[in-house]
DNA sequence: CAAAACAAATAAACCGATTTACCGTCTTTG
DNA sequence: CAAAGACGGTAAATCGGTTTATTTGTTTTG
């Protein structure tokens, strides 16, 4: 079955009465061959089912044509979409990924690093556990590794970065819920490790002072992980008498959308009537849910693009110019969960005046 | 910034006073090596920095620490949990994984299995566009590249393979929605290319069949891909009376669940009492959306560490044993979706006498 | 004590490509 | 016509490791 002989360019040459040197100039497109020299090798190459073995080819050269794709997990569709786009974009500028999850954790984050280093990969593309300044990010700054930063990070002196708008896109989405009306919020997020999500409260809370309305937004942002998520947000809920009860919610990250939901529903208040949800981080079902969730999308195709073609920049210029920011603007995607209820549209229009 | 100049096996050799035979002994750990040149060298590699290069190693050994994954996409959380499980595995193993998305296209998965055979990667595992008899599959067979196909197969005697029960999983939801007394129902899924759905609708109408219920069962399996799904589903709803109209859907993928979900709720049809859900493939919004939807959820993890361990177990033996199929079972994960309704109750127990 | 066996280390070949340095041959030029 | 230049091609070095064949020194055996 395995026909575990492959033919070496030594085979082509022999084949084809040159030497190797001659069909490795053909094959890298030197133009100085005679013209039979090279039918006689392409010839050859056909019969013989001859491929270039780029290990070789990339160990001689002293250059890898690899690019390390480092991501905190891959169960969360962003990071796949992320993961997909980078490697679209890397095989068309003629690089191979290899990727590692980081497992929400320094540790391995380090590791993983490292591991990348003795590959010799040529740069990489990091989704830090926690931020550009994080113990991954040291040991590739340690390590010399050319290296793009993208989504969890903010403007790095160090590296470069691709990252959404998330100071922007929050801001939008405080102005979209003061206009509806909403004074009292609530920003809730499960876990806040990353540079993104609290960059996404700021954005949302300096929006909120420099309109100067009178708004009161408490916020619900968590270190740890998991488990008892649920139940701080019931307890916030419990401890809140009815009038103190926020009007709209804005959710900072898809898990916490699914908490914020559930915690809702469990409390059958009704969406958006009772209460309006917004959630940073657009999935598939959150429009064909009942109510179809508000939500604002990331444009992960994009920044997928954008750090391969920063990375590759990167490796092409030999001085090193300044490191460059790249920001992405999202998309509100507006739905039925902000829906204006008759109630709210006129509180709306009492403020109007 | 970037200490390019990696010291070789060659500097720790010269460093330590022995040559680079005696270090690549010490490195792969022969032991007939005097402790003090063990030392010294150990030493010299840490005064050094010096990490072996994999490319260089792997190239003299001729053998590479690759596997190849190979998936349709990684928007999907399925197939981003698999390659995560697949990396874990691998990792422990000793080997890198270099993956490929061959976008749901075929020819797409013949160029890609292609590149991977030039990089000479120890063997592949290959969620394949269509099934473990496509294109993917034949040109992998060609080539020699030992191989274990994943998920969208049925058993194969060129191939190891790793599955989920699909045959089983949806037999034993075709016995639940028979047992809560359905007996109009409808099997759904949006794009039939792929092996694994056909099993599941096999499945399901067979154990129908056994049970020798009279139930009717219509199905709705179309070839072409998006977007005009919904409109074949309203369509086939729009031409039935109510009296035909079926009281439980089983939706075979996670996309055809959403686009069910998505025409239940433009037509207003109260779930579970006017009809009853069960899809086919788990994910986190299923449980907290409302109502929470019923579905069978595919060991990933499992399926993930299989298929590693049989690739490893293929690339161990020198001879060719026989191809080994490993089916994993699904867990069926009953939520409000099939909530019996007082009315079915009645029904139910009716039939019981 | 010489021969044989063993232990530890090394020089050199090798993996499969690319690149360098150099070699003929033919043409052009002074 | 000799020197210089252009053209096409090759032998050999190289990348950074591993492996083979061999060497050197030490110990055991007859």
């Amino acid at each position: 079955m395995a026909a575990d002989k492959r033919s070496t360019i030594h085979d082509v040459a022999r084949h084809a009465g040159v030497s190797a040197a001659t069909v490795s100039k053909i094959l890298n497109g030197v133009t100085t061959v005679k013209q039979a020299n090279v039918d006689r090798v392409r010839a050859a190459i056909a019969k013989l089912d001859y491929r270039a073995d780029p290990v070789a080819s990339e160990l001689r050269q002293g250059q890898r044509k690899f690019i390390a794709a480092i991501v905190p997990e891959l169960e969360n569709s962003f990071f796949g979409a992320l993961l997909s786009g980078i490697e679209e974009a890397a095989e068309e500028a003629g690089y191979k990924v290899i990727f590692a999850t980081s497992r929400e954790c320094e540790e391995r984050e380090i590791e993983v690093v490292q591991r990348m280093h003795d590959w010799r990969v040529a740069g990489a593309i990091v989704v830090p556990v926690r931020s550009e300044k994080g113990q991954g990010a040291n040991r590739l700054d340690a390590l010399g590794i050319s290296s793009v930063f993208v989504d969890r990070v903010s403007a790095s002196a160090r590296f470069d970065t691709v990252t959404a708008d998330n100071y922007k896109a929050s801001a939008d989405v405080a102005d979209f819920l003061v206009a509806q009306g909403h004074r009292r919020l609530l920003v809730h997020c499960a876990t806040t490790n990353s540079q993104a999500i609290t960059t996404r409260a700021e954005g949302f809370q300096a929006r909120l002072r420099e309109r100067g309305v009178d708004a009161h937004c408490d916020e619900l942002l968590f270190q740890e992980d998991a488990t008892d998520q649920r139940a701080e947000l019931r307890r916030y809920f419990d401890a809140l008498d009815e009038a103190r009860r926020p009007t709209a919610i804005f959710s900072l990250s898809q898990h916490s959308t699914l908490i914020v939901l559930s915690e809702l529903r469990r409390r059958r208040w009704a969406i958006p009537d009772q209460v309006s949800l917004v959630g940073f981080d657009d999935a598939d079902w959150m429009q064909t849910t009942w109510p179809s969730i508000t939500a604002v999308c990331q444009p992960v195709e994009r920044m997928a693009k954008q750090a391969v073609q920063a990375l590759i920049a990167r490796l092409n210029q030999v001085n090193d110019t300044f490191p460059v920011q790249h920001l992405e603007q999202c998309e509100l995607r507006i739905r039925e969960s902000t829906q204006l209820t008759a109630a709210r549209r006129t509180v709306r229009h009492s403020m109007d005046r």
